[in-house]
DNA sequence: AACGGAAAAGATGTGCACAAATTTGGTGAA
DNA sequence: TTCACCAAATTTGTGCACATCTTTTCCGTT
């Protein structure tokens, strides 16, 4: 399936890993990463590592600074106001720009989806939340065929991924929960319709709600 | 106004310039940059090259192979078409997200244009228009205050660049340079109105069109 | 002459040593 | 005591040598 050479490996393996943790706040905003740490814990040289920190600070999720560090970068309120805004319409496109089929083989890993999101429910814990929430943000971008909408919606997704735990630890985590379940369900539902464009209006309506629950916490 | 370190500009520099070779098919697809060469022309060593190298692959134009060389990429016409569609509904939405206030300042930029276009009007090159279009490009995104619509927008426009012109050269240029023109006509028009709805709008026409243009072009 | 394989050439990837920049701490004078 | 300044420590940026991989070329064998 993928015959990545070891080095395109590599950086995917480590880009994914940092990502992950900045995205779950292993490493919250203003930390200092050491290049020299961080090789020496994955096994490389700074080099390699070097490049991975380039892509992150591409994405914006870090800056680095010379004679200084490299820093995870906290998000302006209001750029990730807009940012959120520009997310909710590109969900709503995945609906509407070659959107794929939706086979049984969707379908049951919506049912999947919420069965998991049921199991948590019962047993509601932040990382678990937000790492389900991360799959499930995969699964949807994956309900299009244009490749240019899922990796924009991956981008900016990441981008903002933090703000939102930030904010849901603040919140009722177990209110949180049931509302990520209830999209969950609306979306199983819209699924087994068979209905792209009501899937995809499914998250398109519920990122407008999470925003507006952002904003509430945020005062 | 910027106070960038060196390096940083430098980069800056370095990717614009190769972006713009790449884009303006100084570069076409299928070409093998030469990490020694550009350092050589460029005063640098490879490794702040690699960095942007990198970074045009992480943008879809280049890509580096092991033991191969970095090659100018071509680009998949069905994925092309998708990404066009991507760019017709971020247009619209410059719009509709934290659009800016209409100043006299930015009717007379697009006043500008306007004579810039029908001074090419008279006088048609391939370039000429191709870099005008660029320009002209910017100052439509510079119409939303949305950063993340702003750099989205821009990152799929580079992607795109060269198969508009690599198709412009096989139609009639006079022709393209007219449909262009008449674009800046409209554009114009709505500033005046002082509705950035309707000069987004414009624009999203107007790529619609230019999706069709390519399209037939292609057969 | 045709084919196979090894060696050489040329490209990107890696590791290391050093350069450049910033911060921090201390030290001496006012 | 306070302020100014310098030096040391820490960190990212750069250049270079070498490793690794792919392609090409050439030479020997059949």
């Amino acid at each position: 399936m993928s015959d990545q050479p070891d080095a395109r490996l590599r950086f995917l393996r480590l880009h994914d890993a940092l990502r992950t943790r900045i995205c779950l706040l292993d490493y919250p905003p203003g930390t200092r990463l050491s290049e020299e740490t961080l090789a020496a814990e994955f096994g490389t040289s700074r080099t390699p590592l070097r490049r991975v920190l380039a892509r992150l600070e591409d994405e914006g999720l870090v800056i680095s600074q010379h004679g200084v560090g490299t820093i995870v970068t906290d998000v302006d309120p209001g750029e990730m106001a807009r940012t959120y805004d520009l997310r909710r319409e590109l969900a709503g496109l995945v609906g509407r720009l070659s959107p794929v089929a939706i086979t049984d083989e969707i379908v049951a890993m919506g049912q999947d989806f919420l069965t998991r999101g049921e199991a948590l429910l019962a047993n509601p814990e932040v990382r678990a939340l937000a790492r389900l929430n991360m799959e499930y943000f995969h699964f949807g971008t994956s309900l299009t065929m244009n490749e240019a909408l899922r990796d924009t919606s991956e981008r900016l997704y990441y981008r903002t991924a933090r703000i939102w735990l930030k904010a849901t630890s603040r919140l009722d985590l177990a209110e949180e929960t049931a509302i990520f379940l209830a999209e969950l369900r609306d979306s199983l539902q819209a699924l087994q319709a068979r209905d792209p464009q009501a899937a995809a209006d499914v998250r398109r309506a519920h990122i407008s709600l999470c925003i507006a629950r952002v904003n509430a916490a945020r005062t």
